[in-house]
DNA sequence: GTCTGTATACTTACATACAAGTAGCCGGAA
DNA sequence: TTCCGGCTACTTGTATGTAAGTATACAGAC
């Protein structure tokens, strides 16, 4: 094999890396919804073996990314208005129960750190820096379950929300979009600033559902993305 | 091409009853916290290869049952309390929001069918009957989430809450035990009767920290189970 | 032309062989 | 006795071969 082990400088194992890849790839909209994807062919355009190809598609399967039928094929899943909605109800059990508790465990150094992640995204929104605002939105969330003192809800949330995910990276080019955003955080900072349970909760639910709000937006624009049935 | 195909009904795929066949030994104790666990041997004990034995571990290392170190070996975890207290975060997350959707949208078939049930470990507790109690137990609270139209959630949870089904496992032959859950699933089912969110929610809420309010006593029953550390 | 049976070229699921790394035994030296 | 170095027997991670099943193209019958 033309690869050894030397690849391994500290990434993770080839199964975790193919993991990322795949998955980065199918919510970026790289594999498109419907598409099928041949454990042969990315054995080679990724240059490893099956095995971790196997092993990576098993866990997107967990987090319905994909659908493999035996003896048939691989492929990615459409967007599904039901999973969408199951994955929004789970991220905002999980966050708003997270929030409740941050909001009464959090001190004055916690919050000043959640107000500089807040600070960074203001200035991402001048540059409509969508890629970065991405990962900024998701490190404020996290941090938030990570201030509840269960950062395990957060992973939890990650790998239940992948249909979520892939409907955010479509609504992103959406105009003023980033702007609410970092408004809504704003309120939602301020509540776990006056230590107010109540108010964090309904403001981070009321931002989260920002995005299931914009989905049959995005179902006209990119209608092959989602499954057909049911409106 | 969008055809869906039957999955193979039957026993299901290799992996997958390897997976089941050991999330079932580490929850029943069979395969004690700590123990390490090869998948040579296991390969041979189940009759099949290693390529199963390993998407199984896979899985169960994702849920955190077993902890797999390269080139060294898979253990058994050992149950913390910070990992039960987060898989009871959890599961009281999705669980409470299930139900106040639940309490609004259950017509009186579907209160029947929840009364059934717990008719049903009614008379299990009679018989003291463990095994088929937790089966009836889980069928309720997955059925209050499928009442909520997401039964996605009661999945998440599962799959979120090994560590609590471990210690579950391990505090039911306390006396009493059953009846006290028999008498809480009828606060619950009379809430959701009465289309009332709010005391759906608190019942429920009691009633799922039972367990968690068992776990120093168990800790001190089976202080090899867990790890060691803070209290 | 239309339909049908068959060969074929794919696919995933599983089995097995190999590579690379770690713990522990064990003999020898200080 | 104590410490150190190498050898051995494991381990998981990866690569590859084998088996079984499905869609499809295509030749032939009607």
């Amino acid at each position: 094999m033309r690869i050894r082990h030397s690849q391994r400088v500290g990434a993770g194992s080839a199964g975790r890396q193919v993991y990322k890849a795949l998955r980065e790839a199918i919510i970026a909209g790289d594999l498109t919804p419907g598409q099928r994807i041949s454990e042969n062919e990315l054995s080679v355009r990724l240059a490893v073996s099956r095995t971790p190809i196997r092993e990576a598609v098993a866990r997107l399967r967990d987090e319905r990314f994909v659908q493999v039928v035996p003896q048939l094929g691989t492929f990615v899943t459409r967007i599904s208005t039901a999973a969408v909605e199951d994955a929004q109800f789970v991220r905002e059990a999980l966050e708003c129960a997270a929030v409740r508790v941050a909001a009464v465990r959090a001190d004055a150094a916690d919050i000043a750190a959640l107000g500089g992640l807040v600070r960074r995204q203001e200035e991402l929104v001048a540059h409509a820096d969508f890629e970065r605002f991405a990962v900024l939105d998701d490190e404020f969330h996290a941090a938030i379950c990570e201030l509840s003192g269960h950062g395990f809800a957060w992973e939890v949330a990650q790998r239940a929300k992948g249909h979520l995910s892939r409907v955010r990276r479509l609504s992103l080019p959406q105009p003023n979009y980033l702007g609410e955003m970092v408004v809504e955080h704003h309120v939602v900072l301020d509540a776990l600033r006056r230590a107010a349970p109540d108010e964090a909760e309904v403001a981070l639910r009321h931002h989260l559902r920002m995005v299931l709000s914009a989905v049959p937006t995005i179902r006209e624009q990119h209608p092959e993305y989602f499954e057909e049935g049911e409106f």
